[in-house]
Order: C-alpha cells, then sequence, then structure tokens
DNA sequence: GCCAACGTTGGC
DNA sequence: GCCAACGTTGGC
C-alpha cells in the first residue's frame, strides 16, 4: 500500500464536502498538471491512503485522511465546455486527463498545520515534497516513514 | 491582494 | 530547441 498528498481549497472542496458524499466518496477530477496526472493515471491503487490537505486558505494543513476506491480512469470534466475545467484539447477517444475516487476515512483529531510540519523539515519531514520550495504539485506521493511520523504528531 | 515560483505556450 | 510571456498556485 502506498501513502499519497492531495490538495484541496476548502472554498472548493473540502474535507466535510467529501464526507457529506453519498457513500463518502467522489471523484477526484480537475487535476490539469502532468506530473500529477501520472500519478493519478499510472501509481495510485486501491486501498492507497491518502492526507487530505487543506490549501489557499486561513490555516492551510492536512486535516484528514482518504483512501483510493477506484483507480485511474478519464476525468470527463475536460470534455465538458460548461465545466470550469473544460480542456479542448482533450479527447474522449485519447483522454489526456484522468482522475481517481476517493472515499472519506476520517478528520485528523486537529489539523497538522503547514506551520507546524514546517518545523520538523531539518528532522523528520526532511525532504517532504509538499515542505520543498515552489512545490506546487497538487498530488504527491508520501512516504511510509513519513506517514507513520505524521500522524504521530496527531 | 501581493508576489515568488513554476509550468505551459508559442514565436522564432 | 530556446526562451520570453503569460497563467496558475498558494503562502502570507
Amino acid at each position: 500500500m502506498a501513502y499519497w498528498l492531495v490538495k484541496s481549497e476548502p472554498e472548493e472542496f473540502s474535507i466535510d464536502d467529501l464526507a457529506k458524499r453519498p457513500g463518502k466518496r467522489d471523484h477526484w477530477d480537475g487535476v490539469r498538471n502532468y506530473q500529477a496526472r501520472n500519478m493519478l493515471r499510472d501509481q495510485m491503487r486501491k486501498g492507497d491512503r491518502i492526507f487530505f490537505y487543506h490549501s489557499n486558505c486561513a490555516e492551510p494543513g492536512i486535516v484528514g485522511i482518504a483512501e483510493v476506491v477506484r483507480e485511474g480512469y478519464p476525468d470527463h470534466t475536460a470534455f465538458d465546455p460548461d465545466d470550469k475545467h473544460y480542456d479542448p484539447k482533450s479527447d474522449p477517444d485519447d483522454p489526456r486527463w484522468y482522475m481517481v475516487d476517493l472515499r472519506f476515512v476520517r478528520k485528523l483529531s486537529r489539523p497538522l498545520t503547514l506551520q507546524e510540519l514546517k518545523t520538523h523539515f531539518e528532522g523528520k519531514l526532511k525532504g517532504f515534497q509538499l515542505l520543498q520550495r515552489g512545490n506546487r504539485l497538487s498530488v504527491m506521493p508520501v512516504s511510509e516513514q513519513q506517514w507513520k511520523f505524521i500522524l504521530s504528531l496527531e
């Protein structure tokens, strides 16, 4: 089983929104970055665990845990001209963008803020992608050691 | 709202 | 294939 971190702006789609969906699951659409796309399409496996991160908000940080319930398949929002994430260059016969389905597992007992995580950048979280300068990827791998350490902070 | 960082686009 | 211009991300 692998571990991941995904970012979402809580104004757009928060951990609570996921928890409120039927079956507590939804598709993770709208990723329009090739590196992230490759991970969604090729690497994420059913059962993988995911840190749910709130970005671009008052208190950015990890707020909960989700799991992959469906592996990569074409992101249909790219085909819909009325959708915010429409991409005319994505051909239904050769889709450019992919998504997975996630299911809510639980919220953390308290948010682990970016600020707090940063205090471990020189220690246990050395090299953690989320903390690296200029990092903008909305999907990234988390090592087992990083996963366990972060959960131990909770 | 500002702005640094970075990915993408497109002219050449 | 280079690189300037532009758009987006996301912390602050």
